[in-house]
DNA sequence: ACAATGATTGACTAATCAGTCTACAAATAT
DNA sequence: ATATTTGTAGACTGATTAGTCAATCATTGT
C-alpha cells in the first residue's frame, strides 16, 4: 500500500483493515506509524539480504560467488517487485535520513568485506569499496528497472541478466 | 521542503508561507497540490536537461560529447543537491506512475537518439538503448550518491568523476 | 481455580490538511 | 475615466488523520 499510494496517503486505519485487526491493535505493536514504516523497511531489507547469500558455497571462485549474489538479488527483486520498490522508495525518502549511520554501515558490512576480499585477491580493481558498492547497487537497480519496464520471456530475462553481469564484472575487474 | 519532510508532510500552508504568498494565491496558480508537485518535477527536470547539454559542441568526438554530458550532469547534481534528490524521490514515488508513458518517452528521446548514434557509429556496444540508458542513469545516480556521502576536495572530486567516467565508458564501448 | 499480564477492540478526539469563498487590489483594455 | 479581467489575500470548512482510552477477551503461570 505504501508503494501504491505513498507513505502518507496510506492511513493507519486502512493498514489495520488490510491486516485484519482493529486500529488499536496496530498501535499496540507499533507506537507510531513511523515506527511501523521503519520496521517494515528493516524486515524487507533483511529478507533481501537473506536471499542474496542463498546457495553461496564458499568453495566457488570469487566470480561465481559474486555472480550468484548478483543473480539472486535480481531474481528476488523480480519475484518481489513491491518489496524491492518499497526499499527504493524508502531509500530516497526523508525516512532514510533518520536511520542511524551506524545501522547503515552495519547493514553494508558483509557486502563491503566481500568486495574488500576481492580487491585483496587482486581480482577486483583497487578502488574505495564504498564507491564499488554504490556502483554495483546502482547497476542492479538499473537492471531491475529495465526488466520491470517491459515483459520479457524467462529465457530473454536470463540472457539479459547474464550479459549485464558480464558488463558489470568486466567493469570492476 | 518535499525533500526534507516528504510530500504529504509538507502542507500547502507552509509552501505558501515559504513562497511569501497567501494560501489562496497558491491555489490560484495550481489547482491542486498534486498539480504543483508535477509542475515542480517538470520544471526541475528541464533545468537538469538544459544543463546537461551545455557547452556540447557537435564538433567533438562522441566520447568527448558524452563525457561533457556526463560531467555536466554530475556537476549539476552536486551543485543542486536538493533538486537532484527531489527528482530521485519523485521518480521512486507513486507520483511517477501517474505521468503518461508518452511524456516519459518524449523526455528521454534526445538521450536515446544520442546513444543510438553511438551504436550506429560502432563506438558503443550494440544493445537495447533503453537498457543502455538505464545503466548510464543508474551509474550517475550511484556516483552522485557516493560524492554526497562524504566531503571531497574539488580535486579529489574531479578525479573520482574522471575515473568513474572511464569505468562507464569502457563498459559501454 | 485464580491472579496477572498481555492482546484486541472500536469508538473517540484533537489536530491538521487540502481546497473554497468572498472581498479587495492591481493591471489592463476600451 | 471606466469597465473588465487578473492577482492576492486570509479566514473558513468539511474531511481525514494519527494516536488514545476504557473496556473486554485470551493466555499464561502458580
Amino acid at each position: 500500500m505504501f508503494v501504491e499510494f505513498g507513505f502518507h496517503a496510506t492511513p493507519t486505519s486502512k493498514i489495520a483493515k488490510e491486516a485484519g485487526v482493529a486500529n488499536g491493535t496496530l498501535f499496540h505493536y507499533y507506537k507510531t506509524k513511523d515506527e511501523l514504516i521503519f520496521a517494515l523497511y528493516a524486515h524487507t531489507k533483511s529478507h533481501l539480504t537473506e536471499y542474496m547469500y542463498a546457495n553461496a558455497s564458499k568453495d566457488e571462485s570469487l566470480e561465481l560467488v559474486f555472480k550468484s549474489i548478483y543473480t539472486n538479488t535480481i531474481e528476488w527483486a523480480q519475484e518481489n517487485k513491491p518489496e524491492f520498490y518499497f526499499i527504493q522508495q524508502f531509500s530516497t525518502s526523508p525516512f532514510y535520513g533518520l536511520i542511524s549511520h551506524e545501522e547503515i554501515t552495519k547493514q553494508a558490512k558483509p557486502h563491503l568485506d566481500f568486495l574488500q576480499d576481492g580487491i585483496k585477491a587482486a581480482v577486483i580493481k583497487p578502488m574505495p569499496v564504498d564507491l564499488l558498492y554504490t556502483l554495483i547497487n546502482s547497476h542492479i537497480a538499473g537492471i531491475n528497472q529495465y526488466l520491470s519496464s517491459q515483459e520479457f520471456s524467462t529465457d530473454k530475462q536470463k540472457k539479459i541478466i547474464n550479459e549485464s553481469f558480464q558488463l558489470l564484472w568486466d567493469m570492476i575487474t
